[in-house]
DNA sequence: ACTATACGTAGGAAATTTCCTACCTGTCGC
DNA sequence: GCGACAGGTAGGAAATTTCCTACGTATAGT
């Protein structure tokens, strides 16, 4: 199987949108599902959501399967593989920038930024 | 600093240009680098390769700093922690995937759950 | 067989991205 | 100062993305 044979483009453009990012996330959080369902959480228009599980398809990040008259929609997340590999020689660069600010996150610890507005 | 509170939108979709992530590759590799350097590797005018500097600063993956007549380009890798953590969740999934073509042994181990249905 | 349901495709408008050719700004060497 | 160089901004064409409203196809239930 050469699932994993997809083109790295692909996948980045795939994530690249937020609503197909989220789709990612729960077909992690709740399993398959069949478009209806995953549909439901967008103010979208059927077809254009169908695009967006097109674009995730033909990235293979996910797998599609007849139900009855329904299709259910799988996380495939071995292309993420691809993302993880692109990402790993970075990590270290982060890493050191990171410990770095830990002492400044020290101080600001939980309080990200209230300009004033408080109702 | 706010290095860190950029959108997860605007990282995502900065890393979807496979120009921007050579860019990003360049620079880890080869150091903080002036801007005539980093447009040698592309077959691009220069202007449109100023463009994708200002998406890479903007998602706070570049900082930039003048040397001279000269704009020192530099890797900041802290946002990508943040790609990182969106995909961390994902990991198991695609490491029972991968360990399942590897290596059966793995999954009749520690999986009593059997999902196939196979017609 | 007929209808309703689930979901895709077709075709197109609007927004965005990506590239270009000018042109402007700031710095170095003289 | 003045010319050369580094690199940005302006404005626009072409391609792509993202959304829409129809319409087509397949399956379930009656």
């Amino acid at each position: 199987m050469d699932t994993r044979r997809i083109s790295e483009d692909r996948i980045f453009a795939a994530l690249a949108s937020p609503v197909r990012r989220e789709v990612l996330r729960l077909l992690r959080e709740e399993g398959p599902q069949p478009v209806q369902q995953l549909a439901g959480h967008f103010a979208m228009a059927r077809p254009s959501f169908s695009e967006h599980l097109r674009v995730l398809r033909e990235a293979g990040l996910v797998t599609e399967r007849k139900v009855g008259r329904q299709r259910l929609y799988e996380l495939e997340a071995v292309p993420l593989n691809e993302v993880q590999q692109w990402l790993n020689p970075f990590e270290r660069f982060w890493r050191d920038r990171l410990s770095g600010l830990c002492d400044l996150l020290d101080r600001m610890d939980d309080e990200p930024d209230r300009p004033d507005g408080e109702p």
